[in-house]
DNA sequence: GGTATCAATACCTCTAGGGTATTAATAATT
DNA sequence: AATTATTAATACCCTAGAGGTATTGATACC
């Protein structure tokens, strides 16, 4: 049996008429006879009782019009259910962020992205960059965001964005109040630093920013993430250097300063890292929206 | 897309290999190469990434070979339904009954039927003779059972079974005791016959019975069905003639007496009624059934 | 009894599914 | 690095069978 047996016996069933299904069905008469006979044949089963009027379905062929239409139905959602996830508006997509990259950029993206394919389900989990890049290449994770990611073998890194360095500072500092200020500044003041983990990360490319300044900052401390340096400067235990995105942090008593330097090193990417030969339709989607979105934002 | 398609995909996806996959469905590779690509172009979807291992699955090949399943195991669910409805498993069957008919013969064969046929719906409607009619022409009906039927145009009849006549009578009859009577003692007796209704009917066959004997027995009256005319034997207001079948009804006080005379007309039939043309498997089942059941009782 | 209207049959054509032989691509082996 | 083995893909052929036209049979309707 094929889905033409199906087709042909509901056109017939519904014509009551072999004829006029016919030509519903674009072809001539007699195939069709022949094809409901072989249909017949091969259940074993009338279907039809012939009168000199037309064709009446038997009891059995009333029962087996509605498994035919259902059998044709559930075949039409297979088949437009796998042409949407082949245009990768179906299935879902695994992404690997870190603690303070969510800020501002990540759930723009990801609302844009949503909003484009809504039968995708996106699922976020939070890991550190050695984690991400385990994850990718071992297939739990289509897509990672980070900083300054290294060159791997197998994964493909695409800057989203630059975002110039910041300098959080609690507003009781004499420089609170300035427009902005130059970076040689923090020869002067205690440092707080994050990520704790892996090196090289953010810390190694701040200092390496001092150190190619001559300046020789007081590290107080390497805490884990972005929130808790913030909230240190917040009580008071020194100043901070963080991505523009932070701005959105906005703890009491914390205000971030732009460094009057304007140079291209006192800025960090934010990068989406996947698999080179990820095929999937729905990575590609996803970085297709990206690419849209960084155009966007250069304009 | 035809059943093909899918039949070969599901081979392919699981061998996870052309070859072996080829080998399973009893053709040759290439032929299956095609196929699968045939599919992927109609459906304008990757399903497999080719390595030189074999073919591997891609997200949407996954979705797609869970569809696939579904679709042949619901077309496979169809056709079986199909062939029992054809072999008259499955299905409803209307039985149109009368009154006092279904006292014995009839539930031993809906039972032997409904054993034979679980998956049939039975469904039992009390009419008299002329709704039967009526409710079998009209298609309301499959399958009636009554006695005396008359030839009608476009039905046909068989009968189930004779049953001799018994006298029932009060137990304070002189009567009661005797084990046969001769049918003329009825013409010094208060006789109770029935149905009420549309005649020619059961009570023109004991007058006729009566007639032929010279007999004018003392008609007391006519009631609506025979457990009405047990119901006034067992109160003493007459005696009755009924088919050998109302034994079973034992009303208090009653006795059943059968006739010396063994002549072929103190007998009533039990009929089973159908459409001629009637091409239902179920009513074929019905019927074989009965003909088998009636070659049993028989022998 | 003739006519109209069906499905069924006879016979033809040609598409396309399946076969064999071979190639191309890549991994494993030496 | 060259060779071998293994895989899917390609080229080409054959034929089964789906679809076409013309006709026949069967039956209701006039």
């Amino acid at each position: 049996m094929e889905f033409r047996h199906l087709r042909y016996f509901v056109a017939v069933a519904e014509e009551q008429h072999i004829g006029r299904a016919a030509q519903r069905l674009s072809i001539s008469q007699p195939p069709l006879t022949r094809q409901i006979h072989q249909l017949e044949d091969q259940l074993g089963v009338k279907l039809f009782n012939r009168t000199p009027r037309g064709m009446e379905l038997t009891d059995a062929g009333v029962l087996f019009l509605d498994e035919a239409r259902n059998v044709l139905a559930v075949a039409e959602r297979a088949t437009q259910r796998v042409k949407r996830a082949g245009q990768g508006k179906l299935g879902r997509l695994d992404i690997g962020v870190f603690g303070s990259g969510i800020l501002d950029t990540i759930p723009k993206l990801l609302l844009r992205f949503t909003s484009t394919y809504p039968d995708v389900q996106v699922s976020i989990h939070n890991m550190d960059k050695a984690e991400q890049i385990n994850a990718l290449q071992q297939r739990r994770i289509n897509i990672a965001f980070n900083r300054l990611m290294p060159g791997i073998e197998g994964l493909e890194t695409v800057c989203v964005k630059r975002e110039p360095l910041l300098l959080a500072v609690n507003q009781t500092s004499p420089l609170a109040s300035q427009p902005s200020v130059p970076f040689n500044v923090l020869a002067d003041l205690p440092l707080i630093l994050f990520p704790a983990g892996n090196r090289p990360n953010f810390v190694d490319q701040v200092l390496n920013c001092c150190s190619e300044r001559g300046i020789r900052p007081e590290l107080n401390q390497i805490v884990g993430e972005l929130v808790t340096a913030v909230a240190l400067v917040a009580s008071g235990f020194g100043v901070s250097l963080v991505p523009q995105s932070a701005i959105t942090l906005s703890l009491p008593g914390v205000r971030y300063i732009p460094f009057s330097d304007n140079a291209e090193d006192l800025s960090v990417d934010l990068s989406c890292v996947y698999r080179q030969n990820d095929s999937s339709p729905i990575v590609r989607a996803f970085l297709d929206e990206l690419q849209a979105y960084v155009s966007e934002e250069a304009a």
